[in-house]
DNA sequence: TCTCAGCGTTAGATCGTTCCAAAAACACTA
DNA sequence: TAGTGTTTTTGGAACGATCTAACGCTGAGA
C-alpha cells in the first residue's frame, strides 16, 4: 500500500501553531482565516488555506470549547419507553434531530433518563460540567419540572411537545394533533362516512385531548353528531378492543383513533365480530408507527413530520442561544394523513366515493 | 421570588483554583482529591471535599478533555432505518448503550449517518476534531469499510454485530441468532410439533444465515427433516406472505421466522386461508419488536438481550481504550425466547403437550 | 555519618484555541 | 516628507484543568 512518505511520524495532532509556522504567519492569523476570513488579505488567506489542507489540520474541539465556553453539543435525555405520545417513532426523531444538528455544526449528546416521570438529574450533571450548550426535551409530562428549572437557570432549551398545564415556558415545537384528526375526519367524510367515532385516551392528557378536539370540530363543521361516538382507553391493545365495542355497536362506520395502538385494538374488535377493517369499518390511526404499514389491511394513519420537527427544534434552540431574551417562539407543524387500505378510497369502484353500507347490527 | 442572598454574582463557574483557595491548598491538591484521593492525608481530603461541595464545584469537561486528550465521549452513527437486522429495536439499544456509558462516566455522541451503506464521513470528522474517544458501530454490512479503517488508525471501537465476511477485525458483541432459533425449535418440539418450517431472508446475509443455521441444527438433533421446509423472502410483509405459502401447503404445523416482519407475513398467509395463527399453525418471530406484543394472537418471538449488549459494548470499548494491544475480545450473548399466544402451550389443556391436528389441506 | 526513597503537597509548565489591544503595513492626502 | 486613517497582522494573556519535577522532612539502610 503506497503511503505518502512525507510527514515522518507527525507526533500527535496537527495544531494551529504548526499550520502557522508552515504558512509563515502567526497562530492568530490562522484562527482568523478559519473564523473570520474577511479579515485577511486574499493572498494571505489563500496561503493559510493551502497550509491547512496540506497538513490536514482540524481544530481541536476541546480547546475551542474551553476557550469559547461552548461545546457545540446539545443534550437529549433518552427514556426507555415513555409509553405516551410518540414513543414508537422516537428513533426516527432522533435521527432527524441529529441530522439537523450536524448541519448546524452541533451534535446530539445522549444521556440516559430513568423511566417514568422526567427528572432533573441528568440535566444538572451535564450543565454543571458545561458539557452542553442546551437541551432538547421530549416526552413533556403534566407536572414536568424541567422547563421551569432550565428557564430559571437561563439554559437554552426547546421542547418537542408544548406545555399543557401551567403557563407556557420557553420555546417549543409541536405537531398539531387536532389538525391531524380533523384531516382524518375530512378524509372519511369525503369517502361518504357520517357515523365517525373517536377512540381516544382518557381525558386529561394534553396530547390526547388535542387529538380529540380535532375530531370534534371537524364533526361539528360537517354537522355530524358527536354524542355517544366517543370512547376512551389507555394505550393498550386489549383495553382499546374493549373500549371500542360500544362505538361499533352504535353503528359507527369509521373510527378515528388517537394512536396506532388504539387503532389496532379497533382492528381486533372488528375481527372478533367477523368484520373486516377497511371494508366494513374504516379505521385511522395516529403516529405512523412501524406497525401501521405492516398491518393487514395497512393502517391509514396521521404521520408526524419528524424531520421538520427536528429541524425546527434545532433552529429554535440556536436562536435562543444567540439571543436569550428574545420573545419565546412556538412552532406548530402540520401532520399529514397517510392513506392506506384501512380507509379504502374511490379505486374500489369507478362510481366515486361509495357510501359504506352501514352494518348497524353487530 | 426569594433568592439566596449569599454568593453575590459568582461571576462564572466555580473553578479548581477557587476551591483550592477556600480549602487552603494548592489547585493540584484539589485535583488529586478528586482523581487520586488516596494520595491525600485523610484530614486534607476531608477539608477539600467539604470545600468542593460547599461551593458546588464541578470540573469542566472541556478543560479536562484538553488536558487529558480524552473527551469521555463515544461516537455512534445513527442511521435512519437500515431495514436490516434489529432496526425495530434500535431505540431500546440506544437507551441501553447510553445507560451503560453513563455508568462508566462516558456519554454517547450521536451523529447522523446517511441511509444505505455505512460510510466513513462522520467517523473521519469526529476523529479529526478529537471529539470522541471511540466508536460503537452497528448495522455491520457485508463490505463494511469501517472496521478496517478504524483499526488502521488505531481508534478504539466495538461492533454490535460480528463481521460476516473477510477476516475478523476488532472486538464485537453479538447475539447468538442460531441459539435463538434453536431454542424456538426446541420449544415447538416440546409442544409436539414435528413439521417445523423456517422462513428466512435470502441467503448471503450473515445474520439471516445464522438464524437459519440454528433451526437446521435443532431439526437435525431431533431427527426431523429440513428439506422442503425452508423458504426465503426479503424483509417485507407481502413478500413473506407469498413466500411462506409453499411451506403451509406442505403441511407445516409451525413456522420459525427470521424476523417479526416475516412472522407477520406468515400471519397474513394463514388468515388468507382461514387458519388462525397459534391455533392451527404455531409461529415464532425474531427481535421482539414492539409490534410482536400487540399482534393478535401475540407473537412468540426471540428477544435480544439489548441491555446486556449495551453493557458489553461499553465494557469491551473501555478495555480496548485501556490496552490497545490486548487480543480482540468477542462476546456472543444468548437471546431469550418470549412465549406468547402464537405458540400456545400446555395451559390449553391438562393433558400435556397436545400434538396439533395438522391441517394438511389448505 | 551519609545517602536515598518515600511522605503529602506544591509551583510551574502545558494542552490548543480565541480574545484583546496594540503594532505593523499600507494607502492616501496635505 | 510627514501626517492621518484604515486595513492587516501579531504578541500576550487567558480558558480550567492535569502532568512533571520538585519541595522539605523523616527514617531506614550502608
Amino acid at each position: 500500500m503506497p503511503r505518502t512518505p512525507r510527514s515522518p511520524a507527525p507526533q500527535g495532532p496537527v495544531t494551529l501553531a504548526m499550520v502557522a509556522r508552515r504558512a509563515g504567519v502567526s497562530p492568530q492569523t490562522v484562527s482568523n482565516a478559519l473564523n473570520s476570513p474577511d479579515l485577511l488579505r486574499p493572498e494571505t488567506l489563500e496561503r493559510v488555506r493551502r497550509a491547512v489542507d496540506e497538513m490536514g489540520y482540524r481544530p481541536s474541539r476541546a480547546a475551542q470549547a474551553l476557550r469559547t465556553r461552548s461545546s457545540k453539543l446539545i443534550g437529549y435525555g433518552i427514556q426507555p419507553t415513555p409509553s405516551g405520545t410518540a414513543a414508537p417513532v422516537m428513533d426516527r426523531f432522533l435521527h432527524a434531530l441529529s441530522q439537523a444538528a450536524d448541519e448546524a455544526g452541533y451534535r446530539i449528546l445522549l444521556f440516559a433518563s430513568p423511566p417514568g416521570e422526567p427528572t432533573l438529574e441528568g440535566y444538572e450533571e451535564l450543565l454543571g460540567q458545561h458539557e452542553v450548550d442546551g437541551f432538547v426535551l421530549s416526552g413533556t409530562a403534566r407536572h414536568d419540572p424541567r422547563q421551569a428549572w432550565l428557564a430559571k437557570k437561563g439554559v437554552p432549551f426547546v421542547g418537542f411537545g408544548r406545555m399543557w398545564s401551567g403557563r407556557q415556558i420557553g420555546d417549543w415545537v409541536d405537531v398539531d394533533g387536532a389538525s391531524g384528526t380533523d384531516a382524518a375526519v375530512e378524509h372519511l367524510a369525503a369517502l361518504g362516512h357520517r357515523r365517525i367515532a373517536f377512540l381516544g385516551w382518557p381525558r386529561g392528557s394534553g396530547v390526547g385531548d388535542d387529538r380529540a378536539e380535532g375530531w370534534q370540530r371537524a364533526m361539528r363543521r360537517h354537522g355530524l353528531p358527536t354524542r355517544g361516538r366517543r370512547a376512551q382507553s389507555v394505550d393498550d391493545v386489549d383495553a382499546a378492543r374493549t373500549a371500542v365495542k360500544p362505538l361499533l355497536d352504535a353503528g359507527a362506520t369509521a373510527v378515528v383513533a388517537a394512536s396506532d395502538m388504539l387503532a389496532l385494538g379497533c382492528y381486533h374488535a372488528l375481527r372478533e365480530r367477523g368484520a373486516v377493517p377497511g371494508r366494513d369499518v374504516a379505521v385511522v390511526g395516529f403516529d405512523d408507527s412501524p406497525t401501521a404499514s405492516i398491518l393487514s389491511p395497512a393502517l391509514s394513519t396521521v404521520a408526524q413530520p419528524l424531520e421538520a420537527v427536528g429541524r425546527e427544534c434545532v433552529r429554535l434552540l440556536l436562536a435562543r442561544m444567540t439571543d436569550a431574551d428574545a420573545p419565546p417562539e412556538r412552532v406548530l407543524l402540520e401532520p399529514s394523513l397517510v392513506v392506506r387500505d384501512s380507509t379504502p378510497g374511490t379505486d374500489a369502484g369507478p362510481d366515486g366515493p361509495k357510501a359504506p353500507t352501514a352494518p348497524d347490527a353487530p
